[in-house]
DNA sequence: GCAATACTCAACCAAACAGTTGAATTATCT
DNA sequence: AGATAATTCAACTGTTTGGTTGAGTATTGC
């Protein structure tokens, strides 16, 4: 549930694509892992990583295992970006500043 | 410079340290290193991969180098984290629908 | 009861990661 | 020139990670 385990939840892109896949609402462990080129035992080891970082959720009827997503990490962690967002503001970082030196060498030469 | 890079950069509370305390504006090498408690070397690598997201930048004169953050890639993430708090909206997750069915039949039980 | 289904668990592998130490490189100071 | 300072590079260690395969455990269907 910490940001930590959140970023790094959300790094892998194939976590991100089960979330994705997720979003229609629950799914069966096996019906979720199909269209994945990893092995379900694979997916399986995601999912329970997403689950561990609060994202997913799991319901077990019977032998199956129903999905779902838990948004409320997503909602957290786009707090924290908006707060990084508003922190560093439109103060220019080395890149923009050197392009914007470029440009003024341009201009003014001519 | 990909979203996978920047969130498995920001997912290490070290290198979020970093970012924060190039905030104030460049540091040297050695200047930013002081206050961690692992080594000068342990800090160098954190920076290369940060700088290896983009989310640094360094400059050398002589002997010293000069690191400073680049907000960029953070916006950019700041922005995909956005496009998903819209997406998934308020939809209610399963801890969420699974609260609110324990408040109704605690109320209901009134 | 038996076979198939839906999973997990455990062991393993290769690659990446976080950290260390020690040596090499380059720049500055006296 | 020689010492010191700032930094990287290389090698090594232990842990984590993304993936596999194979075996084990329930549950379901015939």
């Amino acid at each position: 549930m910490s940001l930590d385990q959140t970023l790094s939840a959300l790094a892998d892109p194939n976590r991100r694509e089960i979330l994705s896949r997720l979003s229609g609402g629950e799914l069966r462990m096996t019906d979720l892992a199909a269209p994945f080129e990893i092995s379900l035992n694979g997916v399986s080891k995601h999912v329970k990583i997403l689950e561990s970082a609060g994202l997913v959720s799991r319901r077990k009827a019977g032998r199956e295992h129903f999905l779902s997503a838990n948004p409320a990490p997503i909602h957290q962690a786009a707090d924290w970006f908006d707060a990084q967002r508003a922190f560093w503001g439109h103060r220019l970082d080395a890149l923009e500043a050197a392009l914007m030196a470029d440009d003024e060498k341009g201009s003014d030469d001519d």
